[in-house]
DNA sequence: TCAAAAGTGTTTACCATACACCCATGT
DNA sequence: ACATGGGTGTATGGTAAACACTTTTGA
């Protein structure tokens, strides 16, 4: 930067990534996941993670990377939700951050903390404790994102893993939407613009009668979009 | 700031705010708002309005004083499209700018140029000069941004003057859609909402009929909202 | 009388919605 | 046998889309 001849004189505030991570669990809607602060300032109180962007680094992949240190996760989607920086935003100073919606499909195992984290932990998204920050603010903005582009994008496969039945496909909308859907006209939505492909094998959800499952087609997908006619669920 | 006992020392990039402003001109389809640059880099070139975000300034602010400063324009709407920061972006170093959308009417006197712009002129959105940073990339977001927005809220007014024909409606969406309407359909969906009200006086465009003027009832628009009935045009 | 835009209804096809019962399995 | 979720079809109402002519004015 000081090489260089036009560099800017203003003064700068600093730049973080946080990122908004959403997972679905069997019976229990949308979980969200959050760490517990292990600095200054609101050090032992819950937010989402990220961190300072490098300066030759693209923000996605600054994103990725804290999101990668303070929790181990590799999002299946990590979409830019917007900037937030209102200047009392930090009590630190002028902080602006970009957040980021990330979807995961949530493992069996427990989380761990890392860099600049004590603890992660999955939550409830309508049970969240008190936030540092406006992260509250971040997380409503990205709730609605992902009810707006879960109706027109398949995306909601991101949250599950790559065989799956329509019963846990439903699920995730109704996690996402927060709202029940009808059987039978979820299946016949879905269906119709053929892009899920029956699996052959089936499979045993425990006791009852096994599910059929099945498996996005992205190749079919693609024709649709070169077609126009836009995905709406 | 270094007041402040938690300020940080990571380095940090500049911050700037952009503004994508449409307006809609009688048969000339969508308009946007460019500056010729004064200064360096990319001197002469023709750019997005915006500038350097100051340290106590919230980002909306920071555009509309930019707008302000550079065009005279101020926009009945303006939301944040999102954050732009690939390191490379610009040539002096790291800067991120934080991208707006605006919505204008257009006035019939040409416009003029101010701080660190030459020059202020229209372009139709569809033949653009060549653009300075990744300008050309921000427009292109704005224009789908638009496309979405303007049909589930009823923002094409911001491109109009209180007092409009259905026809004017009609080519604001039109303009904003890159879509020829149907003019029976248009008409008969818009005003199902009953958010619009004709106004007793008439007027005449010039040698034809002369059409009814409606506004805006923003008063029916907000009971519409209440009633969780979304507006989708 | 002509040009130019304003204004107006009906038909059709599709899709969203609502709704209830039988099926396959494990225990 | 029964409990549990998996799986299926139909009827109805509403709305998006397609479509062409008459009206009013100024020149």
């Amino acid at each position: 930067m000081s090489a260089n001849p036009y560099c800017y004189k203003y003064p700068r505030p600093a730049l973080t990534a946080d990122c908004v991570v959403f997972a679905t669990a069997e019976d229990e809607g949308l979980q969200l996941l959050l760490i517990r602060r292990g600095g200054e300032p609101f050090r032992g109180q819950w937010a989402l993670p990220g961190g300072f962007v490098n300066m030759d680094e693209d923000l996605h992949a600054a994103a990725l990377r804290e999101l990668e240190e303070e929790t181990g996760f590799h999002p299946a989607r990590l979409e830019q939700i917007g900037a937030y920086g209102r200047p009392d935003r930090d009590p630190r100073g002028r902080v602006i951050t970009i957040a980021f919606l990330a979807l995961v499909r949530r493992p069996d195992d427990p989380v761990r903390g890392g860099t600049d984290a004590e603890e992660a932990a999955w939550f409830p998204a309508d049970q969240l404790p008190p936030l540092a920050f406006d992260h509250a603010l971040l997380i409503e903005d990205a709730r609605a994102m992902l009810r707006q582009r879960i109706r027109r994008e398949p995306i909601g496969l991101d949250l599950l893993p790559q065989a799956f039945t329509l019963s846990q496909l439903q699920s995730v909308y109704e996690a996402a939407l927060g709202a029940p859907l009808d059987k039978r006209n979820f299946r016949k939505k879905i269906l119709r613009f053929d892009v899920l492909k029956e699996l052959t094998g089936r499979r045993q959800t425990g006791h009852q009668r096994p599910a059929q499952l099945y498996a996005f087609d992205r190749a079919a997908y693609k024709r649709l979009q070169k077609q126009g006619i836009d995905f709406e669920c």
